[in-house]
DNA sequence: CATGAATGAGGATTCATTCAT
DNA sequence: TATGAATGAATCCTCATTCAT
């Protein structure tokens, strides 16, 4: 019963996404969600209890397979800073593989609320702790300068999601790969030009 | 005259920052704003065709003079590097200032509108043309490594405001100094230790 | 379900037949409209798209029995001027016997919308067929002088309708008989005396 | 003094005429009215106590020119059908003369009001009583059948009204003549044809 | 007489949520 | 569980009218 339900929780939420990148912004309501699903409007209460944390529940798990991706990826066994150029250019891969629902999400109230709820959600919480390990180990290898670890792992994430909103916002951004690479040659040797200098390999 | 209703202008957008910090995301209607400002609802209606232009108005005033400031900074005579970190410095420090106005702002929807046309508006493409300006001089002098200066200001501008969402998000977020000193010193050097780095001046 | 639905329409389509006959013109609110049927405002909506198309689905019912009634009479098996005589009599007893609701109409917004529109609606369009038919008849048969026959339904109708209103602005208007029979007197022989007539059986 | 208020009413009234062609049925606001005279909006109430009373004199105005042409038409010294041809034909044109105007006046409710109004209007009253008055002159002298003379004329010149507004609603028309002439045939000899009948001179 | 800023009642419409079946 | 009709608070916006200057 407990897999059957989270089987027409699944259909609901995709029901979400559908309705989102077909009517936008102000087309997610729960008449249209229900209809999208062919459901009835109350039903949808019966799995969730408000609107909110339908919503929340999508964009959870529209984000969970990144996060799973991310965090497998800096638990592996590889030096911090490939690590690192690792992270940013699948961070924005995927949300380039996913523009039209994200860029919809840009605009949306709900979303800014989740937007700002991210910084305490879960998931949210094991990429930056997961990252912020990595940065831990980079620097207790000498490779990369004392700093709070947790502050810098933010930083970097927020840089990437910046990027990302930049992306998302703009027609026409480019190839992914070069402001990937960009992102992480600063985050990694600044914007300082040094004279005599090793390279990472 | 126009003197005038410009004064009365400024009247109802403070009202707004007020209504906004009070009572938050929802609190923002129409009504709360005509009574908080001490008209009625009809007059709101005199000086902004809707509430959207309104909201606008509010949060361009909210930032015009930041951009002033930072402009004038980057256009005076100084080393660019001495620049980023007064720029970066001095954005955390005006966020910081206008927390209560700024922090409601980060939930609403009419402003996450805003934030994503934000890109497009004349007071970020100013900022973030001069900011591009002084990355080129750096790269010109030789002090920065070579890249694509808008890219790169964009980024720089990009990662000062994720900082300060993360500022805002955060109940105690610690002294800005702390923050604005990571952010330049890994935009300046990058995170990777050198064995032997000239400082700036 | 169909039935259900359309039994609940007649109901708040009767509801605003009260409210306008009650409350006239300005009365006419979508506020009172629910209140008068005993339902939520919001209700009202989920039947009909908009007040408009409330109000012309209100007056359309209104006038549908009598395009019914006037249609089989005009396509019964009678002499022509019998059939005009008729009409014009049906004609403005209909509209008698729902003064309040056709007087208020006369005053409404929406209805001179209507009204004007009116010539296009498929009930006049209808009607002014099933006239035309009966008047080029009588043409054909020579009891009528050649004319286009849509023009002088049309002229006929409209005649009606004039004395019809002229009838709703009177307080007291006098018998419909003794109208009705003038306007036929004048549509069929006109107001010149003739010295010597033959009379319509 | 009291001329130059006159001009100046006629001045706002001009103002009506202009908005009410140019933005038709909800642009006439009093702000608009205002903006076209070139007042403050606050004026136009020191000359009319309401949007009411100056709409209703904006019509009035509009219609006086025909109204008194046709008195004087029907004052004249002629035949009763001859004046009545007349009467019709200019009726017609004078609408058609000033289309535009009198078409927008279909659909708007302070028009549906004042059009309601008409019947206690003086004017409409004037011509009326003059129309009656030929009627009965007609009656007196035998060449038109005994009949209320009032009702008649009422008959007459709603009939005129009919297709007036016939005429504004269709988009073409076809010509003023024939539909006049149509309308006087019928209305003084009827739509039966007689075997043998003198024509008028 | 003229101004025009201010008023505020009033109206149409939306939509998350409930609950009886 | 599923339904979907009903709810009604909440919101934006209009515009005729007033009145202090």
């Amino acid at each position: 019963m407990q897999g059957w339900k989270n089987l027409k929780k699944r259909t609901l939420i995709d029901a979400v996404f559908q309705v989102f990148s077909e009517h936008g912004l102000d087309g997610l309501t729960m008449d249209n969600v229900a209809l999208e699903a062919g459901v009835a409007k109350g039903t949808l209460y019966a799995y969730f209890k408000s609107k909110e944390e339908l919503v929340k529940s999508a964009i959870e798990a529209s984000v969970a397979p990144l996060v799973k991706e991310l965090t497998e990826l800096l638990e592996s066994d590889s030096p911090p800073d490939w690590k690192i150029r690792q992270l940013t250019s699948r961070h924005l891969t995927y949300f380039e593989a996913h523009r039209g629902f994200f860029r919809a999400l840009l605009y949306d109230r709900q979303a800014a609320h989740c937007r700002a709820k991210r910084y305490k959600s879960t998931l949210y919480q094991t990429l930056l702790r997961s990252t912020a390990k990595v940065v831990d180990q980079g620097m207790q290898s000498g490779a990369f300068r004392p700093a709070n670890p947790l502050k810098v792992a933010s930083l970097l994430i927020e840089a990437n999601i910046a990027v990302i909103n930049l992306r998302l916002v703009n027609e026409k951004p480019g190839p992914v790969k070069q402001d990937a690479n960009l992102l992480s040659d600063i985050f990694l040797h600044g914007i300082t030009r040094v004279s005599k200098q090793k390279k990472e390999t």
